[in-house]
DNA sequence: GTACAGTGGTTACAATTGAAACCAATGTTA
DNA sequence: TAACATTGGTTTCAATTGTAACCACTGTAC
């Protein structure tokens, strides 16, 4: 429907911006497809919004942390995981202790429950992603493991210290 | 604060979730920042969101198309490219008219402020995109474009064809 | 012609999200 | 000890988003 042909690979316009060549969007729409599919796949299941089962993934993996622990690890903010935290109380997924040295501080860990959810999960999840990488060869796949690892280092610095010219 | 110790690289149990290293949990962490970092750069100069600046992006590069041409284009939701277009409009960051052959179809352009405006972003854009794969070697970028090409086809095909076993 | 399906686009309403205000407990300073 | 800043976490309210219903117009079948 829309014709290309003005624009061939070889000959782009300096002060054309090529939106489906552009890094910061392909990232937005490969994330968004990805995301979407697998939170279909275990949402319907077991009920759970990304941000829920993020904070299960995390939780299967570091017991015992607090809500503010999981915003550290999660790059999540904070409300995120408040109500996250909230709705899997709510499903029984998870169990919250207080500490005793900090009553502020709410120590959670997956319940019995959590667990079965979580390891019935964790194959979908890695299928989805084995899925995904099967057109990879091996080779492409370690080599962008080293390209995002780069790349989010970069965007991280971004965030921390400010952004390009500020 | 942490303890990562327990989970070497080298022997990772195979129910448990390496979250970090979890390629769709990476892109949407890597996304998300990107994103949002880009957005603030022009949002505050121009009153733009991102999918106000999509749009105009595309038109920057294709002329003359319709809401439901964009649709096509950015894989945008038209609910988010009729509001889009309306908020581009208010700015008169682009101009709207009748098709005479088809009294639905409304042609979209930038208007001249657009065109302004478009061309103080892109070369932001660019700079931003730059400074994010600055620490890429070139063969890196030529890999990373490959490689994001490929898991693009297998996420659309998720959304097309249906979830895995499904 | 009139019916009726399909298309372009907007509106309405509910669910999700984010920013800021907030409460309660702790740490720090004097 | 009293004052005040800080931290952990929740609530509130407004903005954003997604789904579905909707209106206007077009194309096709009869």
């Amino acid at each position: 429907m829309i014709d290309n042909q003005n624009t061939p690979e070889t000959a782009v316009k300096q002060d054309e911006l090529r939106l489906e060549k552009f890094l910061p969007y392909r990232l937005s729409v490969l994330s968004n497809r990805v995301s979407n599919a697998i939170s279909q796949a275990y949402g319907a299941r077991f009920h759970l919004t990304i941000p829920a089962w993020r904070v299960m993934a995390i939780l299967g993996r570091f017991p015992d942390l607090s809500a503010a622990e999981l915003v550290e690890q999660t790059a999540m903010d904070k409300v995120a995981i408040s109500r996250a935290v909230s709705s899997l109380l709510k499903n029984d997924y998870i169990t919250r202790s207080e500490d005793p040295a900090d009553r502020r501080r709410q120590v959670l860990n997956l319940s019995e429950l959590g667990r079965e959810v979580y390891a019935r999960i964790v194959p979908l999840a890695q299928q989805y992603e084995n899925d995904l990488i099967a057109s990879l060869s091996s080779e492409e796949r370690e080599q962008l493991d080293g390209i995002i690892e780069k790349l989010l280092v970069r965007a991280k610095e971004w965030s921390e210290r400010g952004l390009i010219d500020e």
